[in-house]
DNA sequence: CCCTTAATGGGTCGCAAGTTCCTTTAAGAT
DNA sequence: ATCTTAAAGGAACTTGCGACCCATTAAGGG
């Protein structure tokens, strides 16, 4: 008897099982906002999606799975960096992207379900910092542009000031739960770019 | 028929009712540190403690409420802030303590325990809410402190100087997942000040 | 030291989440 | 168009958390 070598929906990717994952994956992002991560049953996912629940377990194996999955896509969508022509001006506008998905009903929830996900799921550790790495790494690049342009001192590290800039905003809304607005994404701007031109970010 | 208006171990809190408090708070930092909160079982404290699960869900209602208490307990244990005679060393302390926290096994599970707790009960949310409220007007005080002695400017918002020292040792723990040092720590803490001396937090 | 009753503890029960088995449907190759 | 089988769907079954009931123990007041 062969064994299964290979993951359901793998195969015969197309038609159906397309369908069924689009479904499901729009019906999981409408719980999170309803529920949150802890009340995301896929009972309900699949009651919602009109599926059986037998194939959400057998292709998501749990809600860490779906929310996995669900972040996948949106790594695929997110955004290249700004390049505004300034620092300021580009990290300004990573803050405000930042602090756009974080209040957004579908994209914040989403995102926290990852974040909730990764305290209890090793692959969804694995998948959130990823994502993080990658967002990082691609928006440290204004800040290499302006260390070029001689806005920045020589050697700043730019993922650090990326880093500086969103973690006020996480801080807040994970951490402390206070409010999370512009005040706040412009703040933490102004704060970063003034330590990076101080040098407190240099290697 | 008098309806019950006390909550258990109100009225008669010494003795036996000490102890099993004290015994369940034990095994659920034991729990904590071994499962994480999504894996925190009623079931399983009581066993631990050499309890009646019974009077675990009485008391604490579930494990929301376990993580609750364990964090008041948390509060009262706090330590008052530093005074070693510069902001500098002030906020130095203030990182290596967070640092510390985040560090240590039991209190690092339990404060992860209560982030988590927050994404799904109210009570909890509020709970931390308040605690970490608390903990950065306390530490605020350095700052102001630093303000009269002419380190930093005039109008500088203490309390956002002493968020910016923090956020980035938990953005790195709750989001970005990266492993969390003294030089983090180290950064975070030269980052806050040069942006403070800049006049980024200027209210 | 005794008495009242607050508080604990063991056992049982119900419900909902998750699993398994088998049937039905429709991709995708020929 | 036809055929093979990947994938979905339905329903019964299992499991385990949380609730409830009632007996037992020991605080704390007299």
């Amino acid at each position: 008897m062969e064994q299964q070598t290979h993951l359901a929906g793998t195969v015969r990717p197309g038609g159906r099982t397309a369908r069924v994952r689009a479904a499901v994956l729009e019906a999981t992002q409408d719980e999170l906002v309803e529920r949150g991560f802890h009340g995301l049953a896929m009972d309900q996912v699949a009651a919602r999606a009109g599926v059986g629940k037998t194939t959400v377990y057998r292709r998501w194996g749990g809600p860490a799975g779906l929310v996995i999955d669900l972040m996948t896509e949106l790594a695929d969508q997110s955004a290249p960096h700004a390049d505004t022509g300034s620092v300021e001006g580009d990290l300004m506008a990573n803050a405000a992207g930042v602090l756009g998905a974080v209040a957004d009903e579908r994209l914040g929830a989403t995102l926290q379900a990852v974040i909730a996900a990764a305290t209890c799921d090793e692959q969804a550790e694995v998948a959130l910092r990823e994502f993080y790495l990658r967002r990082v790494r691609e928006w440290a690049a204004v800040v290499d542009l302006a260390v070029t342009r001689g806005e920045l001192p020589e050697g700043t590290d730019g993922m650090d000031v990326v880093r500086a800039v969103s973690a006020p905003i996480y801080y807040r809304l994970l951490v402390t739960r206070e409010p999370v607005d512009e005040r706040v994404a412009e703040r933490a701007v102004r704060a970063a770019l003034a330590a990076a031109r101080a040098g407190a970010f240099v290697r």
